[in-house]
DNA sequence: CTACATGCAAACCGTTTGCACCCTA
DNA sequence: TAGGGTGCAAACGGTTTGCATGTAG
């Protein structure tokens, strides 16, 4: 399957993720929802805001920030602070379970599929007498670039 | 060993590491430092404000402020977005590498010793040729108490 | 038609900064 | 006594909110 095909077959699904959360189908939130699935890895509401503008779909700041809080709610999108500072990031749950590689230096964020701790959250609850439902793994360093220098 | 003579020790190392950092050595520092090795989970910088003013040692949230991100830079303190909202919470590094397990529920903290990640890291050097320097891992659950309700 | 969505501007709030004064080394 | 540290008040910037208007179902 090409990557093409792949987001139409994501639109179909989230059209109909929309209508099961009980929200309405607006051009705002599939736009978004559009730019969330398209971008490789987490991004700001900011960054999101620019895209819809240069593809000339103005849609106001608040109106972006207040969409991705009700998909959060509704558990379409998770709300991450990856870099530790004020600016939020955001990504859509649909794409699976992921992880980050961030560099420190150029700020890339590269996304790690697989997850090495299924079991490791097993042992954790039978010793914490938690009932865990997830966790959020970043791993910092320097990428194949910026450590030569 | 007793918790008291803990953070006596403590108190007689965090000296020495202000003094190698060239930083000096003073009474808000001292304090600051102070709440967070007593502290066992990560704090907001209002959270240490507040605990100082309880204690009659009134430090001005700037200086709070200003104190854990020089302490941050010079790498004694770690900062920490725990919550994904948008206070920071910091940690004082001697303390040793953890982890965080957090209740969605109540917002209690747990610290978790020991990493499951290590040879994980080697691993994912080789896969990605980052050179990886660290991570921040955070579970999430309901604890004990709340996962009854 | 009506309840939910959006745009706009103002408010919010955690954090940072400029400046004058203070105190450690 | 010089240069870093602190208090105070104002600024900052990402995010949220109140209200009037728009629109999907």
């Amino acid at each position: 399957m090409k990557g093409g095909s792949l987001i139409l077959n994501k639109r179909a699904e989230y059209e109909d993720d929309l209508k099961q959360s009980g929200l309405k189908n607006t051009k705002s939130r599939k736009a978004i929802i559009d730019i969330l699935i398209q971008s490789d890895q987490p991004i700001t509401a900011e960054q999101i805001y620019l895209k819809l503008k240069e593809s000339k779909t103005e849609i106001n700041l608040s109106t972006v920030y207040r969409t991705l809080e009700t998909l959060d709610n509704k558990g379409l999108v998770t709300k991450l602070s990856i870099m530790d500072d004020d600016r939020m990031f955001f990504e859509y749950n649909k794409m699976g379970h992921r992880h980050y590689l961030v560099c420190i230096n150029c700020k890339k964020i590269v996304t790690i599929h697989g997850c090495p701790l299924t079991s490791y959250e097993e042992e954790l609850e039978k010793e914490t007498d938690f009932h865990i439902v997830g966790h959020k793994l970043y791993l910092y360093g320097y990428c194949s670039d910026c450590k030569k220098k």
